[in-house]
DNA sequence: ATGCCTTTGTGAACGCGTGCACAAAGATGG
DNA sequence: CCATCTTTGTGCACGCGTTCACAAAGGCAT
């Protein structure tokens, strides 16, 4: 990567767009759901329902996978379920370690979402030493002197990071350093990779800050028309805790334009 | 626009773009610690670096929240804070309750990243009975059959939920119900809300998913190339990257997802 | 086999988000 | 007070993603 700023939009993946990839794990779980229950076919219609989504989008995204369905009959539930398994590569095993085994570390060990889909804990790795041995969803902690062998004896290539911010972005040159290319960082901080490596973020801080912006512009749309919750009691301490009685549908050009509701500290 | 009198001259508090909201918590991390640091200003390009985004996109974020730099210097650290707090609704207090109480939920309730920007956990909720009353991160776990009366107490209108996939639907419902009309999802479960209610996802499983997409992607690419690698130093030794043991489980496409993918059960 | 009906697959238009490039604005030094 | 330098704010173009609308394709009944 010392070279130039060599351009490289994700989405030249195989053709299959990034956006289509993200909802594909949605796909394969409204498909699951209907294998389970025996269904043969399922119409574009139906499943875009299960999953959320437009049936146009579905099928769009589909179709970057290939031609998978019959007119007239929809698509058959087990086959698609094998060609978006093995587009996501799930077909096989993915070995992961989790580094940072606190409350979150340690919720993710036991997180059922993880086995369910071919992704294994290959280790627990944690930088406190009281924490080395100790028994964690079944799985024994390992010191983090021991990451890079742990790594490389596993083939792992995915690393999940809850450690505190500090540490993250060392913890992750160190995953790099030994062969990882795909981290999926729960640390609220912003990690430098090299080229080639996948960062993934969830933050549950921003998550929350973007539902409160817009749980406020909610507010201050009922406020600015004049309407007032006639049936909340008073809300919390800290002022307007969200009124939103009834919401009603009343989906006008709004009233924005004027003052954005300034609050009062 | 050139006087400095009246801020806000674009009458813009809703138009906002949906990409620019999700930005605003970035910056705002990275505003934090300049803050700490007592760093009175800050440029564009030096904020963009911290926050990992581009500068030219940071600029015109900015500029839909109003003209707070001022050309030749930069934006001024603290106001910046204030005004990013403000638009995301930061300067009031939110309380929030969590729904579900397993290794998830007890996990973000000792997350510190809650209280430290106005969100306050009101309560810890469960259906258990054996959980009731339990003390969990300092709080004391009530039934679920007092949800309602919870959320009218304390105003709430942000819910968390991780409950189980089976469960979710349903908590969803009396949360709605309650008057809660923001969810933060993290049951891989399709929510169905009603209009005016805003609805985030995380989903670690599909998370992982679409980071093993593009390891498969990347290790199919540098086996089609003969390793050819770019000018990145060469991996670890065993894995080569992407090559991740690969051991394939025998068994068919059945087996996939009859577990429903949360942890408590 | 034929015609009808259902559903897929996709061409095309549209809107949003991103990044470039530059003029305007303000600080700074002589 | 003027020249210069720095940095913001934004017009513009481009590309991705979404949605509409419809022709093609296949099943099914007669």
């Amino acid at each position: 990567m010392a070279t130039g700023r060599n351009h490289r939009p994700a989405t030249r993946s195989r053709g299959i767009p990034e956006a289509t990839v993200a909802r594909l794990p949605l796909y394969l779980r409204a498909l699951t759901a209907l294998s389970e229950r025996s269904v043969p076919t399922v119409s574009s219609e139906e499943l875009a329902g299960a999953a959320g989504v437009n049936s146009a989008k579905l099928r769009k995204d589909f179709s970057y996978l290939g031609s998978y369905g019959t007119r007239g009959v929809g698509y058959d539930v087990e086959y698609l379920v094998y060609q978006i398994s093995r587009e996501l590569g799930l077909t096989q095993d993915w070995p992961v370690v989790i580094v940072g085994i606190g409350n979150l570390g340690a919720a993710l060990a036991n997180y059922g979402g993880f086995a369910s889909r071919g992704f294994r804990v290959a280790a627990l790795i944690d930088a406190d030493p009281k924490m080395t041995g100790k028994q964690v969803a079944g799985i024994g902690v390992r010191h983090v002197d021991e990451l890079e062998s742990i790594v490389h004896t596993n083939g792992v290539s995915i690393g999940v990071i809850t450690t505190p911010a500090g540490a993250a972005q060392q913890v992750c040159d160190r995953l790099v350093g030994a062969g990882v290319t795909s981290i999926l960082n729960f640390s609220p901080t912003v990690l430098s990779v090299p080229e080639g490596v996948d960062v993934r973020k969830v933050d549950l801080s921003i998550e929350l800050q973007i539902l409160a912006f817009h749980e406020q512009r909610k507010a201050a749309d009922e406020l600015s028309r004049g309407l007032r919750g006639p049936e909340r009691p008073a809300p919390a301490a800290g002022g307007t805790g969200g009124g939103a009685g009834g919401a009603r549908r009343g989906e006008g050009p709004g009233p924005d334009g004027d003052i954005p509701a300034v609050m009062p500290a």
